[in-house]
DNA sequence: GTGCAAGCGGACACGGTGTCCACTTATGGG
DNA sequence: CCCATAAGTGGACACCGTGTCCGCTTGCAC
């Protein structure tokens, strides 16, 4: 059970870094900064969160799990029964979106190679590596990855700076999807 | 002009830098290692480079810009005068060699956005977005990205861990490049 | 009200980065 | 051949962010 103290904490601490990851942009936030806006000290800020990642994650959870749940059990061609290259194409949309809402925000934590390590990342993964099966292709291991290094945050917040808008992104990706598993 | 002492001092900072790299992975490396074991103090090192990302660039300098030649000049199908669709296939190959002999070594320290940044992966944009106009697929300013994300190093050093052979991403992506631009 | 464990927070040590400046040395002109 | 000079050198230093540790506080159950 969590003390009354605590759970109000990290409801502040979240609260603050929310804050912070947008106004700032999340790399140039520092645990200290969290700790301080947040009014806690920085050991109850570790007690929880060992690093940004872990912060940015939490915030994230919520967002991730109702996509989830689309992927899972929504109506199609999100959910089951259409056809791969179409449910591919809606996944990239929503990601786009998803990505378009939280990235600037959050995901830029995720930096490097701990954007693999992440549970996310593994549903991600196991839901592509089912169309891309069930489409037949070759090297199934190998396209899932191919198939989602695309909507790595880092990449899509350069194509955002560059000026590429979000729908420009999406219709390059329903082309990658209707093509690669026809 | 470059005085002799400061000649020798660059290519012993660079052959310190490379077998640190190889043996201790990129991003475990630090600046004062590379003096250290260059034999040189560390204000003479980051006279020449400001971070360890500029020396990664120095060291893969050489092997970029045999495989440009190669795009810009050499034989089909890598050079011009295949069909876009097995002139990428070509590319994506060579690039997976490429990452299998030095991305262990050297891009570990490319790590996020700064990738987008280099020459190198301007060069790289410019030569997929002409494949990608060449066979007229829609938005292909977004595309060219989109089809370069799989080659991020992050990506392939993170794949090979998990078992994935370079054969079996090749596979992947050559699936890939046929489908986008036929 | 009281005992106590969970929670708290700031002081601390550590390690890496980048800067600065007094010293050294190569180089080219006299 | 030697000297003037400017480029080059190297290490000391200050700064910053991280993560840990431990004495104190506080909520909760009885």
């Amino acid at each position: 059970m969590e003390r009354a103290d605590a759970a109000r904490n990290r409801a502040r601490i979240l609260e603050a870094a929310a804050a912070l990851f947008a106004a700032e942009g999340a790399p140039n936030v520092t645990m200290d900064d969290i700790a301080r806006a947040a009014g806690v000290g920085r050991g109850t800020l570790y007690r929880r969160y060992p690093d940004r990642a872990s912060i940015a994650l939490a915030l994230l959870d919520e967002h991730e799990r109702v996509l989830q749940e689309k992927l899972l059990r929504g109506e199609p061609p999100l959910g089951p029964g259409a056809p791969p290259a179409e449910r591919l194409a809606a996944f990239y949309s929503a990601m786009v979106e998803l990505l378009e809402d939280h990235a600037h925000l959050v995901l830029g934590a995720e930096t490097g190679r701990s954007r693999f390590e992440t549970g996310a990342y593994g549903f991600w993964r196991a839901h592509v590596h089912a169309l891309v099966t069930a489409a037949g292709t070759p090297a199934p291991d190998a396209l899932a990855d191919t198939l989602l290094a695309p909507l790595a945050p880092d990449l899509y917040t350069y194509q955002r700076d560059r000026g590429l808008t979000p729908d420009r992104i999406t219709a390059a990706l329903t082309h990658l999807a209707k093509a690669a598993l026809s």
